[in-house]
DNA sequence: TTGTACGCGTTATCAG
DNA sequence: CTGATAACGCGTACAA
C-alpha cells in the first residue's frame, strides 16, 4: 500500500496513536511526503513544539530538542518553503535582475550577492533583462509574485511602471551600478560620469587635444550614456569635442572583433585622434590588438584606455590603463543594504564605490609630431 | 471570530457594497495588501471565478473575464506565490548551484538556463558552490526547502549525501557541463575525457611528442579530472608521458598571469615541450603573451593550445586552438530536459554536446630541430 | 459556466 | 516551556 510513514515512536505513544486513530488512516494514507505533522507525532510532541524547535532551538528544552531533531533526520523531513513563506509573510528571497551575466562585473556582482545573502538564509533569484526595460519589468513582475521580499536592479532607468509596481509592494530595492544622489530610490556604484570625466581630463592633462571613442550602445543603458556625457562634459570645459570620424559605436556590446574594425577606421582619418577611450574592457583589449596588428605604437602614436578592469588587460604586450568597477563590492554592500531594510535595521541608503583609475603604459603624451 | 470566510457576494454591485459593509471596517483594514478575496468582492464573482480567470481563462465567459481583468488591473493585485505554491504543490522554480558565474561558460548557461525557464514561466534559484561540495550540498538542501520543482548541477561528483536527498525530494535533476553513460542521474554536456583525448591526438599526429600542460586544480572538479586523464590516456596510447618538469597547475582557476609564470618555467626545461596543453582559456592566452615576451616563434618553437573559446583567444597575435563548448546549449537543453521531466512530458535523458576542437593558427607541427 | 467549502504545511497566538 | 488551534491566500473537487 504503498507509504506508511507511521513510526508510533513508543514514548507518548498513547497520545499519537490516539491522534492519528482520530484523524483516520485516509489523512496518513494521501499524505505523500512528510510533513510537520508526521515529525510531531513521531517525536510525541505538538507540531508548535516542533515548529519551534527548528526556528528557536533556544526556547525548547534540550531533551526534546535533540528527540526532534533526531526524529527530523530520521526521517528526512525537509520543510515546505510555501508553506513557512505563506504563514511568515516572507519569502526569504530577493530577486536581482541584471542585463546580463556575460559582463565579468555583473557576474562578479551575482556571485557576491548571492554569498552574502546566503549569510543570513537569504536566497538569489536571478534573471536578465538583456537591456530591455519590458523584459526587465516582466521579470520584476514576476519576481514579485513570486514573493520577493527586495529587489536588486541595475541602472536607475526602469520602465514608467516599474517604480509604482515596487512601491505598491513595498518592499526595498536598490539600483546597483550607479551613483546618483538625486535618484529617489538607493543606489550603489561608481559614479560613471565622473569616472569618465577624471579619465578623460587626465588625458588631456598629458597633453591630448584630439580623441576618439570606441562606444558601446546607450538604448536603455543609462550607465554607458552617462560614461559618454562625461567624456563630452570633461573634453567642452577645454573647449573640445570629438568629431564624428573620430567615433564609432558596436553593435555588439563588448566584441574584440568589432573594437579592431572601429579602430582601425578611426584611426585611417585624418587628422587622426592621439587618444582612444573605449567603453569598456573588450573594446580596449581589440583596438590594442588592432594597434600592434597596424605597426602602432602604444601609447607613442597613440593613447588607449578603458573601462572596466579585466586579467587580460594588464597582461597584454602593453597594458592598458582602465577604470577599476568593484562588482564584488556592489553586490556585496547592495545585499547588504536589502537585507537591512528587510530586517529593519538601520543602515546608510546610499553608496558611492569609487571606480579607481588604473593607469598602466598604454596612456602617455602624444606623439610630438601629432600630425 | 476574527476572518470570516463569508462571500456572501449574490451577484454584482449590490452584494459588493453589502458584503463590505458587513465584513466591518476592522478586517477591511487590518488587510496591507489586496488579496484574491479582494477582487473577487469587487469584481461581484467568486474567488473561484477569479482564480479561473487566470490560470484557465478559457473556461470563464468572456464579460467576466474581462471585468475581472480590468478589476485585477485597478486595484494592482499581485497573485501570491507562496499561497499559490501551497495549493498546487509546485513552487514554479528550478534551482542551479554552479561552482562560480566567473566563468564564461556557466555565465553563458546560467542566461540560457534563465531565459529558457522563463519561457514556460518558471524562474531560476541561483547559487554558487565556490567548487567545495559541502557547500553545494548545503545550497541544494536551501533550494529544496524552497520547494524548487527541479535541481540543475555541474558535474556528477557530488556530497554522498546529495543523491540520497534529491531522490527522496522526488524531483528531476541533471548533471550538466559532463556526459557519461553510466551516470544514474541525466547528465548534459561535452565528454570531457573524449574531447582532450581528441586534441591530444590531433597533436601527436602533428609530430609532436613531448607535452607540457598547463593543468587547473582538479580537486572537486571531475571535469578538469576527466579532461587530464584524456590527456593522458591519448598520449599513454603511443607510449608517451607528460614529464613531470613539463607541469603546471595554477592555484587560482584560470589566472593569466600564473600561466604566464608557469609557461616560462616549464620552457626552461630541457628538453623542452613542443606543444602546450593549457586547461582553460585564460591559461592558454597567458601561455601565448608568455611565449611572445620570451621571443618564441607560435607555433613554430612551441605549439598551444587550450580549452573553452572566449573572443580574446582568437584575436591576439597568433589565433589559439581550442575546444568549444557551448554553454549557452548546455544551459537550454538542461532547461528543457527538467521543465519536460516536471510537466511528464517525454524527453531523452541523457545528451551529449559536441566540444568541438578549432584549429587556429597556434598549433602546427613541432619545430625540426626539436632539441 | 459559476459558487461553496475545504485543504495545502507552517507559524503565531494564547492559554495552560 | 508546551499544546491546541486559528490564520496565511490561493486552487479545486464538488455541487448547483
Amino acid at each position: 500500500m504503498g507509504r506508511t510513514e507511521r513510526n508510533w515512536s513508543s514514548s507518548k505513544g498513547e497520545a499519537g496513536g490516539r491522534a492519528e486513530f482520530e484523524r483516520g488512516a485516509s489523512a496518513e494514507q494521501s499524505r505523500l511526503s512528510i510533513g510537520l505533522r508526521d515529525v510531531a507525532r513521531a517525536a510525541g510532541v505538538s507540531t508548535a513544539t516542533v515548529s519551534r524547535a527548528i526556528n528557536r532551538p533556544d526556547i525548547v528544552s534540550d531533551e526534546l530538542r535533540t528527540r526532534i531533531s533526531a526524529v527530523i533526520d530520521h526521517l528526512g523531513w525537509v520543510p515546505d518553503g510555501a508553506a513557512r513563506a505563506l504563514a511568515t509573510r516572507r519569502s526569504g528571497a530577493v530577486g536581482a535582475v541584471f542585463p546580463t551575466l556575460s559582463h565579468g562585473d555583473f557576474a562578479r556582482a551575482a556571485t557576491a550577492l548571492q554569498r552574502e545573502l546566503l549569510a543570513e538564509n537569504y536566497i538569489l533569484l536571478l534573471a536578465c533583462s538583456e537591456y530591455d526595460p519590458a523584459q526587465e519589468l516582466r521579470q520584476v513582475r514576476k519576481f514579485l509574485e513570486r514573493g520577493v521580499d527586495g529587489m536588486i536592479l541595475v541602472g536607475h532607468a526602469h520602465h514608467a511602471d516599474l517604480p509604482g509596481l515596487l512601491r505598491r509592494q513595498r518592499i526595498p530595492s536598490i539600483n546597483t551600478f550607479v551613483f546618483n544622489r538625486d535618484d529617489p530610490t538607493s543606489s550603489i556604484g561608481p559614479d560613471n560620469h565622473k569616472a569618465l570625466a577624471e579619465l578623460t581630463q587626465y588625458l588631456v592633462k598629458l597633453g591630448h587635444i584630439r580623441f576618439g571613442v570606441i562606444g558601446q550602445s546607450t538604448t536603455n543603458n543609462d550607465r554607458a550614456a552617462a560614461r559618454l556625457a562625461g567624456i563630452r562634459d570633461a573634453l567642452g570645459r577645454h573647449g573640445l569635442a570629438v568629431r564624428p570620424m573620430h567615433w564609432g559605436e558596436g553593435l555588439e556590446l563588448s566584441s574584440v572583433t568589432e573594437a579592431r574594425a572601429i579602430f582601425r577606421r578611426i584611426m585611417k582619418a585624418s587628422p587622426r585622434p592621439t587618444a582612444i577611450l573605449c567603453a569598456n574592457a573588450y573594446l580596449a583589449v581589440g583596438a590594442e590588438l588592432e594597434a600592434l596588428a597596424m605597426g602602432l605604437a602604444v601609447p607613442g602614436d597613440v593613447s588607449i584606455v578603458g573601462y572596466d578592469d579585466t586579467e587580460v588587460m594588464s597582461e597584454l604586450p602593453v597594458p592598458i590603463t582602465t577604470v577599476r568597477v568593484p562588482g564584488d563590492e556592489v553586490g556585496r554592500r547592495a545585499a547588504r543594504y536589502i537585507l537591512a531594510q528587510i530586517f529593519r535595521r538601520v543602515h546608510e541608503t546610499v553608496f558611492e564605490c569609487d571606480a579607481q583609475i588604473i593607469v598602466r603604459a598604454s596612456s602617455g603624451p602624444p606623439p610630438r609630431r601629432a600630425k
